[in-house]
DNA sequence: CATGAATGAGCCTTCATTCAT
DNA sequence: AATGAATGAAGGCTCATTCAT
């Protein structure tokens, strides 16, 4: 990551190298550990997913996992927060290219529907957390909301804007900010379920169509 | 489920009693054990609750449960079995008491809001059912869809007819119905999680003044 | 243990006969439970211990032995705790019996070698707790002080009143009553480790004899 | 271990300074182990210890402890012999210094009071020992019967000329040089545990007191 | 020589299910 | 029919030891 510049010719780059190959071998497989897990939990589940599973996923013994991550349930943790920084970045950049209030709440279904139907572990994922056990749900439970309200205020300062402009009718923004991400979840669920037998554009369309009479344009 | 042959008339009589008061205590039992884990399941999950909290629950002894259900993923099955009969059956109502498309369609949702406002346990019960673990995959996802299908189809009936009627424009109705169903479940979520500060009837007429304006009345 | 009075003939036989049973299990089970883990913590101590091994001495399966004890460490310290009772018990009624300070001093030391010449194992592990690991060090340094602090007590009192009478030189008494308690220990090991060829009475004698020379007879 | 046959004379001298730097990194390391072991075996006694622990302590990587011992065992082995010279050169040399049977005697309890007044986790260590598991007691019993012996025996040699020269009674001097041992120890953990409010001296005195009347002198 | 990442055996504990009473 | 004691499989996690760099 940091390039670092020696002054001794041969001892500075063995340095220099020996930390980096480290800092790649870390990185790699905590990378490959992290995909693991999240194949593992998007198929089992929380309770189901045992260690094993995820060390065999992840071609590594049980207790190299423990090396890069201190439990389960912290893999866990890390695996859902990866998945939402993800998508947290589509979607922020397809917003910003995205123009006017109507454009950028078609580009949010859009992203979330197309990214979606090429990670599909990513969205079972998230979809299992939100019906998590409550006894972690101290921990868990705030980080799914977090993540969750990450996505919803984007919509909701979309919305606000919008209503300022009066470029929708006086809607309440959070709530309806709120009915547009599940809107999304809602279609995404279909299709992942093979219920939907549109065409992604199609289904972009009617979802979009949906909510953009639903707010109220003029 | 041993047929016994009785001789005499008197103890032919007796039989029937105790038949009768066997069956009763059966179906108290089992109630009353569907009543515990019902209660135990929303509260913690269908991995983290254990048997001997829902015997507890339903003041038995373990032992008992497994007189009346084959296992814990039965008991699991038939809470959430009869959670969805009481549902279905509330809507039915509602919507056949309910006159035009769109009064049914704003039945759907007060129904559901107000049903749910009142059984949290409910709602969280069928909420963590989506996010099943895949082992037991092939018997409860196959539920808890058919479940969901259900109701969905009593709205996408409803659209049909509107549409058919030109009440509404001619949307895709099936994936409408989705859509609306899975907007009320937001809905509710939300104001289950105490982030709606709407009263209930505001919420209610939010909830369809989205769906009817998203789906284009004339 | 407690008799239970019952007016109805049969049914309240029966019920106290079950309570009785019941009670009788328990106890058994615990026994034999405390009695298996008595020789495995003896022979191996805490760390090396196993719950397996403990549950296949007492004759249940792993599982049975959290039926009545919550942990491995709370069997370890219960198994502790009712040898030093069963000391303590044997110790103060051979002090009571024994008349005079020099008899009560070789009293102690008599029940002492006698007592742990028979019940090796629990020596063992008595000798053991000694040296225990600091992580467990609070729950577990106190119980064995504890235990230790009681014998030592009853020397002391001992003690006490034998310099009041003059019956001994004015030694410090908890300090020598820590010494006799030692050196007791101290000829327990030798003849436990096959040390000693001398006579259980020869080495009564010995050590009685050094101690009584020791605090100054006149 | 391996012999290396060298060709020319520089080469030679610049084997031979290797090899000594070696040697006195080999035996910088050992020494830097050893006392890295000591402490952390003191504080947690064998099972609770971790290599890593000693390890980080010894300023070391995990492997390179294997570079110098096999084994975790015999780090520990290796530790307690160390500790063990230790405390026999010392007593050996006062006992030289001492003059007289009562002197020999108040010189190994003064010795051995002051040494681990000073080096308390010696003395931990050393106490621990004594109740080691049993699975390496092949081993480890042994050693620590050894060490605890050659303790014993320069008491004893005292104690036989004192026989022989009758300046004391005709005790058995085997048993009577273990129960000093003992007693002395019992002195020290006193001490180590707060127990005991005396001075030092005072405690050497007491001690001396009891033994040197205890074994009768005239 | 030194390192520390990787390994995997082994342990405590939980809990669904069984079965004798 | 009801009980709850007993079972034992299974899982998360630790740590001594190895080995490629």
């Amino acid at each position: 990551m940091t390039a670092r510049v020696s002054n001794g010719p041969e001892e500075g780059a063995l340095t220099a190298m020996t930390r980096t190959k480290r800092e790649i071998v870390t990185e790699f497989r905590t990378a490959e550990i992290l995909e693991a897990a999240y194949r593992v939990f998007a198929e089992r589940g929380f309770d189901e997913a045992t260690m094993a599973e995820i060390a065999r996923a992840a071609g590594v013994a049980k207790g190299t996992l423990y090396l890069y991550y201190p439990s389960k349930q912290e893999i866990y943790e890390a695996a859902l927060r990866q998945s939402a920084v993800e998508v947290d970045a589509r979607t922020k950049a397809a917003l910003e290219r995205a123009a006017g209030v109507d454009g950028k709440i078609r580009a949010f279904i859009e992203t979330k529907l197309r990214f979606f139907e090429e990670h599909r572990d990513f969205f079972r994922l998230t979809e299992r957390a939100y019906g998590y056990p409550a006894r972690h749900a101290s921990q868990h439970a705030r980080l799914v909301d977090e993540l969750r309200l990450g996505q919803v205020k984007l919509l909701d300062q979309i919305l606000q804007q919008a209503v300022r402009r009066k470029a929708v009718r006086p809607v309440r923004t959070e709530a309806a900010a709120f009915a547009i991400f599940d809107l999304t979840r809602s279609i995404v669920t279909q299709r992942l379920r093979g219920a939907s037998r549109a065409t992604l554009d199609d289904d972009i369309a009617f979802a979009f169509e949906l909510t953009w009479k639903g707010i109220g344009y003029r």
